[in-house]
DNA sequence: GCCAACGTTGGC
DNA sequence: GCCAACGTTGGC
C-alpha cells in the first residue's frame, strides 16, 4: 500500500466536510499541477492518505483513504488530461500535527511537504507515515 | 496582507 | 531552447 499527502485550505474544504461526505466520499478534483496529477494516477484503492489543511490550519488532521482511483476531472473540460480521484476519511489524528513540527523534526525534513510546499498532492514515504502517526498518537500519561 | 517560491507562458 | 515576465500558492 502506499501513502499520500493531500492538501486543502479548509474555507475550501475541509477534514469535516469530508467526514460529512460518510461512505459516499469525495471527488478529488480541481488539480491543476502535472506532478500533482500524476500522483493521483499513481493511487490505487486503499491507499491512505494525511489530510492537511494549508493556509489557515497548517496541520495534518486526519487518514483518508483512496475509494476510487483516477477517472477524468469532472470539472475539467473533456479534452483536457486533469484527473480526479474520490477519498472517504478514515479517522482524524487524535493529536493533529501541526507544519511546524514537521519543520523541526530531523526525521521528516526530507518531505515533499517541506522541500516543495506548493505540491498539493503528494507521496509520503513508509517511515514518514509512521513517524507522524506516532506524533499525531494520543499523549500518554 | 505581504512576499517568497514555484510553475507557466511567450518573446526572441 | 532560453529566460524574463507573470500568475498562483501558501507560509508568515
Amino acid at each position: 500500500m502506499a501513502y499520500w499527502l493531500i492538501k486543502s485550505e479548509p474555507d475550501e474544504f475541509s477534514w469535516d466536510d469530508l467526514v460529512a461526505t460518510k461512505a459516499r466520499g469525495e471527488p478529488w478534483s480541481g488539480v491543476r499541477n502535472h506532478q500533482a496529477k500524476n500522483n493521483l494516477m499513481a493511487m490505487k484503492v486503499g491507499d491512505r492518505a494525511f489530510f492537511y489543511h494549508s493556509k489557515t490550519g497548517l496541520e495534518i488532521v486526519g487518514i483518508a483513504e483512496v475509494k476510487r482511483t483516477a477517472y477524468p476531472d469532472p470539472m475539467a473540460p473533456s479534452s483536457s488530461p486533469w484527473m480526479a480521484c474520490d477519498f472517504i476519511a478514515i479517522e482524524p489524528l487524535p493529536s493533529p500535527v501541526p507544519l511546524k513540527v514537521i519543520k523541526k523534526d530531523p526525521a521528516l525534513a526530507e518531505m515533499v511537504l517541506v522541500k516543495n510546499a506548493r505540491l498539493s498532492v503528494q507521496p509520503v514515504t513508509d517511515e514518514e507515515w509512521a513517524h507522524i502517526c506516532e506524533l499525531g498518537a494520543p499523549t500518554e500519561t
